[in-house]
DNA sequence: CGCAGAATTGATACATCTCAAGCTGGGTGG
DNA sequence: CCACCCAGCTTGAGATGTATCAATTCTGCG
């Protein structure tokens, strides 16, 4: 089983975590991070697999460590809304709930870093520099929910999807350092009917509107999830958002 | 002016605040509340008035003592998202930001217990009975954030309106006291057009909804703003929602 | 009384959904 | 190595829900 290299393969010292300096974690001090360390485990899943589900009893919080995934509401008659993507760093669960409000589902391989709930709690009671970047970025988060929300109620279906993926080419930019004006390459990491269950539209119309912003010259595509965008600013005129700094966080 | 008025008559003590047991205050001990009153202010709107302009330098944060106050984005071309209703209790502000991220406006008379962002920050910093909470609520809002995207994403025009019903009626039952079962009563504090930014439509889309509503006898009116429901469960039904449980909080 | 803001109602337009048919590319088994 | 298969995707045609534009009607108030 190839799981069992990868967890053993990353079974690391915090020191050398990838996430180390943006997760729940960051702010912590080595004594600190040291009592993490001990209550920590790692866990790994396949692309695909659900994490968890919505209404379980959920006994651990975890940290996304590498890979995506997603949370996703169902409605009784299936109709399905993405409500977050999880990407490294982020953390999923809720300290002081039993249960999980939401699907969690792995998007691509994943691993993360997991605490069981009762000892994190206990350590953010006495933890300050955790339960701080705890409530920033779950700040964050209610931030980047609100601005979905002027998506999902407002936005046209092209401006939906412009605005995704300028979110994703600005992610993968800033993963690869600056505001790099020019041309910007990314790969997809969700399917059409996952961007479309994110948009609130249609995986039809997120197909069709891939095409027009093709066939207008906002993007290129090679083969169905490799993006090439030549203009950025033009990508974000498309999303129909103010287009002033936007380099609060 | 009758503001002076409301000002002096609300300048209470924490012991007698009608929010000290659910603001961000909510867990403080006596100490600590002494030290927050003498950092505390009140401030009086009057309906309609703004509070904060989105991007607006913003040098205090506030809970909402009486009255309600909505959160809304707008786009460049005038489109408009309400992205929060707050509402006696709720918090305004988020400390460590320096500018406004939504406009705040004054939906009713309303009163904020306030207090400048800097000293409250120190505050935030040494007494973990406040963090905790601001946490604690600010993982609430993200939840209801996270149910709004649901009803923004793939709820239809009916199922919006009956959501929003229910959930005003939700909380003024939850003021008066216990799952009332028969019918409920309750002012609307939104306009059509209000209500039409909170849900992502039209206002005449919600004036349309809410008369058919009412012939197919889910709801009745008296003037404009009266609701009277006289079978809750049928207006639950109309909402889409999991109606299972749904006392987590 | 009459005005103004709020709400309702009607007729039509249009964006997106729905249903349906076909395409594409990578993996698999014969 | 080829043929097939299938999930993911694209494209088309028509249906439908909501927006848009436009008249009224209500309601409270100066």
């Amino acid at each position: 089983m190839a799981i069992h290299h990868d967890l053993t393969s990353l079974a690391h010292e915090c020191a050398d975590c990838p996430i180390r300096h943006r997760a729940v974690c960051a702010r912590c001090e080595a004594d600190e991070l040291a009592r993490l360390e001990q209550i920590k485990y790692y866990r790994s899943y396949q692309a695909g697999q659900t994490i968890i589900w919505s209404g379980d009893r959920m006994d651990f919080v975890a940290s996304v460590v590498t890979g995506i995934a997603t949370l996703t509401q169902t409605m009784e008659d299936g109709r399905r809304q993405m409500v977050g993507l999880l990407l490294p760093s982020d953390f999923v669960g809720r300290p002081g709930r039993l249960t999980a409000a939401y699907d969690v589902t792995a998007t691509t391989d994943l691993v993360m870093c997991c605490f069981r709930k009762k000892p994190f709690e206990e350590m953010m009671a006495s933890t300050p520099h955790i339960a701080q970047r705890l409530l920033e970025m779950t700040l964050d988060e209610l931030d980047a929910a609100r601005e979905w929300m002027l998506l999902l109620g407002r936005k046209t279906a092209r401006e939906k999807i412009a605005s995704l993926l300028s979110i994703i080419a600005r992610r993968d930019v800033g993963l690869k350092k600056g505001p790099a004006q020019g041309s910007i390459v990314f790969d997809l990491p969700l399917t059409r009917e996952e961007m479309a269950d994110y948009l609130g539209l249609t995986l039809e119309t997120v197909s069709r509107q891939i095409s027009a912003l093709k066939k207008d010259g906002v993007i290129e595509l090679e083969g169905k999830r490799h993006i090439i965008v030549p203009n950025f600013d033009a990508l974000v005129e498309q999303a129909g958002d103010d287009n002033d700094g936007g380099f609060l966080v």
